[in-house]
DNA sequence: GCGCAATTAGGATGATTGTCCTAATTCTAT
DNA sequence: ATAGAATTAGGACAATCATCCTAATTGCGC
């Protein structure tokens, strides 16, 4: 097989065992056992660990940027684009009610392990912060875009945090609703709210 | 020593170095060098880690339940006691900035270990809810008390989360701006928000 | 078809882990 | 003061871990 096809087979399983186990809590014989290869043939590809872990995130990071450059594109107004990212969490519902969110999770385990490659994760959440700033200020809310993108970050991590601890639908149904609705008062040309 | 005492200041050092590095990441050893007592008088208060996860767990729980016991005796309106709650984020905020909320990155952990105690975890995050749910009754919001106790909890899980990842004292001072302006107009007598 | 590099297999290693055991020490009741 | 219980110390244990090594196999250019 050629060496790139194994490494992304490897890359995938480990990003999905990290998701379902944590990083620290996932070996090398999992993933090995994940992908069907021998454990010498996994050092071939990746030296050690922290190796896979900079790998996953950098596909974590990857597959982001691919989201929102999607969103950018497919979606004409910069509210509509928000309301996507909003909905991430009615689209991921199942994943975020078991496991949480890839990236708030991840950012937390790796904070606590004081992991060298903590800033490499952070930078995904980063990203989101300022797609979501870019997209307040196309909205024409330029001088509170951060407050806003920060509002809206923080407003999904929460609500990743208590779906997992309560695996409450209704409760994340309430809360994009909830939200949307606060959206929907800083589109121009309506009565704002706050 | 009484044995009393050295179980307590097993529970307290593991307490801190789950908090600080992560229930799978901390070893008996950790905990055994953090108190200062040979492994196998660890063994004679705490069978498995397991037993010491739970005790800690345990007193989380008590001692969440004694900071509210405390809240509710000394503010004499809900809207005060809330504003205690949310004023956590501001009073743990370099613990946070560090590590997270102690009760959001267990369950988390623990949701991810399928860990036979996530369950006991997962009841410190219903205590804050059933709390605060008693706190929007006292309030005059009946009807809506659940979804305004999630909303509040939620909001501190996901400012926790962002706060470790960002480290930004101004967006967490922000926010409790943001949130407390929201429950003032809750409070009957005022003009809701909704 | 041959030779060489790329890839894979599988075992060895040393460190760390949770758990368990036995012997020493300390405390307490009488 | 002394017996018996409570507490502590420290080493042994098997399992698991990340890492490393060497040998076998595969694929490809010629």
């Amino acid at each position: 097989m050629a060496a790139r096809a194994t490494r992304q087979q490897i890359v995938d399983a480990a990003d999905e065992l990290f998701y379902g186990h944590g990083y620290a809590q996932t070996s090398f014989a999992d993933i090995a056992a994940a992908v069907n290869i021998s454990r010498g043939n996994f050092y071939y590809h990746f030296k050690t660990k922290d190796e896979i872990l900079d790998a996953v995130i950098e596909k974590r990071l990857e597959d982001r940027e691919w989201l929102l450059a999607r969103w950018d594109e497919t979606s004409d107004s910069p509210a509509a684009r928000i309301a996507c990212f909003i909905r991430i969490v009615i689209v991921n519902q199942a994943k975020i009610m078991a496991y949480g969110c890839p990236v708030g999770t991840l950012t937390a385990e790796l904070a606590k392990l004081e992991h060298p490659s903590k800033n490499k994760a952070n930078a995904i959440m980063a990203l989101f912060r300022d797609w979501l700033i870019r997209q307040f200020i196309d909205l024409g809310h330029e001088a509170r875009a951060e407050d806003y993108a920060l509002h809206v970050l923080g407003w999904s991590q929460g609500v990743a945090t208590l779906a997992q601890a309560f695996k409450d639908e209704e409760y994340i149904t309430r809360e994009v609703e909830k939200i949307l609705g606060w959206l929907d008062g800083l589109v121009p040309g309506r009565a704002a709210k706050t």
